[in-house]
DNA sequence: GTCTATAAAAAGATAGAC
DNA sequence: GTCTATCTTTTTATAGAC
């Protein structure tokens, strides 16, 4: 899986809008709106309406909308990145059965992407509008965090002779190739459904290719 | 990477566009445009002074937009799926050396995926339109061409004892995951360029993870 | 079949009052 | 800070002549 979500850069002093009463539900419509409808599909009118308040509002606290665009994927990403940490720390801290222990972690890391309409939709959305942000492209190319993750993970597996790792970044690319990838091209990032036992099966046939290709021989 | 490929159904009488002078005209531009821009960000005005033709004359041959939309993505799926064919006949008829072959049949398609921008870009656009043309959904649930044609080349090796294939359709997709899945996601399907060099590492090692998990025991 | 001209609606952004 | 009302541009689609 692609690593959108990077949180640094946050300036709390200078940040724009999720102040205040109506901050709140601002963010909250435009990022319902946005992450179903697209960029170009949602308007502002549209926003201003779901989040009960005018659209001078929210011209006056964002500028305009593709700063409110920005803002918005830029909480979500870091909320999506703040999920997946934990559940990473929660399974990868210390590893007893491999095989077992990285089929649930991915299986877990599955599951929160399928179950909530916020995860998966919002990679693809930053894939669909990429070339048109290039501040999202910037974002994207930080030490990417999610393969950061997962390599480090993989590296103590190697040093305890556990998997025969030589390349900590390359194996954790292959990992999330096999899993998360799998599920992304699958399901079109979210735009077709998969039942969860689809989910279940892939991920379990993923980890097991990649628990043979890395034994230790 | 994801089936995006299909060209059946198709009526030739029954065609829209394409014929005539003008139609050619028509539906490259329209291609060029819509690959490089979406198509909310498409106007039909654009299309008309990129083809040279008038508006009307659109509207005359192809009823509305999004008709001319799904006409110009069917016509280049089709394509595409062409070109995919004939690189993987010319592969995978007869291996001799697995991993080499292999590889070799994975470089070529990544690299006629990167360097024509008509390729990855168009998996994209589909990817980023899907939700909104339910018409793209269904191309996509066709029996699955690309993953299809690996398969049964993973199956004779796997009949001849080169390979230990249980699923061929799984071993597909994982030979797939590990390789253009690992491009796409480096690349989010076109919108970040990557070096050839980059490619050539990419699938190379994606083929050695492949081989080292599927060798015979 | 092809063109010029136009209708009709939507959307981003702003003016000015409270 | 928030709202109503408005401006301006763009866009899809059509009318009607040649």
């Amino acid at each position: 899986m692609t690593d959108v979500l990077s949180d640094r850069d946050e300036r709390p002093g200078r940040r724009a809008g999720g102040t205040g009463p109506k901050g709140e539900a601002i963010s909250s419509a435009a990022r319902r709106l946005f992450l179903r409808d697209g960029y170009e599909r949602t308007s502002v009118d549209a926003i201003a309406a779901e989040a009960g308040v005018s659209k001078r509002t929210i011209y006056n606290r964002y500028g305009d909308k593709e700063n409110l665009f920005l803002s918005v994927l830029k909480e979500s990403s870091s909320t999506m990145l703040t999920v997946f940490d934990r559940i990473a720390e929660a399974h990868l801290a210390d590893i007893t059965d491999v095989q077992q222990d990285l089929t649930e972690f991915a299986r877990d890391v599955a599951f929160s992407l399928i179950r909530s309409p916020e995860r998966i939709e919002l990679i693809r959305l930053m894939m669909s509008e990429a070339p048109y942000f290039p501040a999202l492209l910037r974002e994207q190319m930080r030490p990417q965090t999610m393969t950061g993750i997962i390599s480090r993970a993989l590296a103590r597996l190697g040093d305890a002779g556990l998997l025969r790792i030589t390349d900590p970044t390359e194996a954790a690319d292959h990992l999330s190739a096999l899993t998360f990838g799998q599920i992304n091209n699958k399901t079109w990032f979210g735009a077709i459904q998969v039942s969860d036992a689809d989910v279940d099966r892939m991920v379990t046939a993923g980890v097991a290719t990649f628990v043979r290709a890395y034994r230790p021989s």
